[in-house]
DNA sequence: TTGTAATCTTTACAAGTGTAGAGTAGCCTT
DNA sequence: AAGGCTACTCTACACTTGTAAAGATTACAA
């Protein structure tokens, strides 16, 4: 067991995208950015990022008395890994299902499947 | 709190998946089905699903000693509610950057993209 | 009628997650 | 030097999740 690397709950997908927001920051700096969304304490969410720390999430540098912390992990990587544990769970795997799911299920306006379109295209011309 | 309906963890989605293809069945035919996949004991599927039954994700029905168990989510919905939570989580909400990301991303084969475009121009003359 | 197989019920427990109080240490100001 | 502010450390606790053993029940077969 050494591969979730990635994996993020709700709760540290909010403060992570503090800390890219912010990097490097402080973890009063990130309560006081979250403050509005969560009503979470100091304690909260300093225990949370050291946490997170464990977890190779994010990264601390100690200067003087303050500690000062970094992703540790891209948004990128966040989302991809997000990404495929939906695609794994819940489509076994297969993108193409998913996304033709995307494009049956949900209210995506003409102007968005163009924009979808021209993407692809674009994708496609890259591609050869 | 009352909106977590359909929100399914990984162990709940083997059984439900197992559940969804063999409906209505017993804890004991859950377990058997599972039993390739994962190494769990008759008690740790039974629990689960009893669990299950709690958070309103299956439904039992007794008959005589036993208990069939039927899903009370349909894999639609749980598809549905699995993809928006990893669009809010870290999209942001926004559908089309997700799938942006997905076609920057993942190697899509051109064949894979061909037939996207496919779907999305079906899906667009539909709408009109 | 009694053993046995199948299934259910009860209870447990460790790890992970959300949440936070209380106490401590360093530094700035008076 | 003492008080106060700020940020840190330590400890805790309830709930959820993964995992399962042990015991009870029931029904059928011999």
């Amino acid at each position: 067991m050494a591969k979730k690397k990635f994996e993020l709950t709700e709760a540290e997908w909010a403060i992570i995208e503090a800390v890219w927001a912010d990097e490097p920051c402080t973890a009063p700096a990130v309560q006081e950015i979250l403050k509005s969304k969560r009503a979470w304490t100091y304690s909260t969410v300093k225990t949370m990022m050291d946490r997170m720390v464990t977890k190779g999430l994010l990264k601390p540098e100690r200067i003087r008395n303050l500690i000062l912390y970094r992703a540790a992990v891209t948004k990128k990587q966040a989302q991809k890994f997000e990404i495929m544990r939906t695609v794994k769970r819940a489509f076994d795997g297969a993108l193409t299902p998913m996304m033709q799911f995307l494009l049956d299920n949900d209210e995506l306006s003409g102007e968005q499947l163009s924009e979808l379109e021209t993407m692809i295209k674009k994708k496609r011309s890259n591609k050869k």
